[in-house]
DNA sequence: CTTTTTATTGAAAATCATTTTCACTAAATG
DNA sequence: CATTTAGTGAAAATGATTTTCAATAAAAAG
């Protein structure tokens, strides 16, 4: 039955190898952590976790592929108002999503809701600001700040 | 002719008062920084033009200061990408607007075209994602990443 | 104008996430 | 096997921000 790589799985192998990188033990472990949540992950909640999965990685290691993998696009680093980075995987089911942030215990929650036109408008401001200012645009960010069900 | 603060000025010592703090040399120096500006600087270019108006200020203070002022509204602190903070005021007469932001030189552009239909449609986003995530909004943040015309 | 109270200060040390260094190992290639 | 190059962990370095602490200045009280 052909060669491994059914049910969607990812080539990661592959990706890695198309950046003239390899695909190592502590990246896996690194790429599973982030495959197995649905929380934004600090890279020393990753480390933690990564550990778990094979005890010989080092947070170095976890903070170089976690670089590696965000030039490469596959990964996201997020900004939770905390002095540290978050990280989500850029292709999960979620889909493209923007976040609530609380700042209160840093937490960063899904939305996808009125995303579409939130999208929208953004897509002509950028057209409009981007011709005005001279200013080439490669990505957008919108978040609201406040305080989540848990901390109220 | 009364007693000063005529020209629309801000009684900053009043202000401090307001909230149980003094009206220092130090504190004025980077009120004057921050008012004879129209970048967004950080606490290290704020502490450097403070000194130049009083020698003595020292960079700790800066920071305490615009912890201050953050606290009490006056200043808002800003994430360029860049890993330290800026800072501007926050009652300028630049009024509300939102950031282009150079992922290259970290330069944030300020625009307010277009701001009304964004915040329109930011207004619509909080009330529906405030009910259904139960999720207190007190702001928001809009940016866009690019490449400023200086950089290309 | 004193005295008392309390906020503010600068310098130096501490913090803490992230990055760099370095000597070593593992993978790929021939 | 021999060679080349990517990847590694531990420890040290970095750099923005915060904390500590003893000294000072402003405000309030008398
Ligand atoms: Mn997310
Ligand atoms: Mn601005
Ligand atoms: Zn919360
Ligand atoms: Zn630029």
């Amino acid at each position: 039955m052909g060669r491994g790589n059914c049910h969607g799985q990812e080539n990661w192998h592959g990706k890695f190898h198309g950046f003239g990188c390899r695909m190592t033990a502590g990246r896996e472990a690194v790429i599973t952590v982030l495959q197995g949540t649905k929380d934004h992950l600090s890279a020393d909640e990753i480390f933690i976790k990564a550990r778990r999965i094979n005890p010989d990685v080092g947070l170095t290691t976890v903070y170089r592929t976690l670089e590696r993998l965000s030039e490469m696009g596959e990964v996201h680093s997020l900004d939770s108002g905390d002095k540290r980075a978050r990280f989500e995987l850029a292709n999960n089911e979620k889909g493209h999503h923007h976040h609530l942030v609380c700042t209160k215990c840093n937490r960063m929650i899904d939305y996808d809701d009125f995303i579409d036109d939130e999208v929208k408008l953004l897509q002509e401001s950028e057209k409009k600001l981007s011709k005005k200012y001279d200013f080439t645009i490669n990505s957008h960010l919108i978040q609201f700040y406040g305080i989540c069900d848990n901390c109220k």
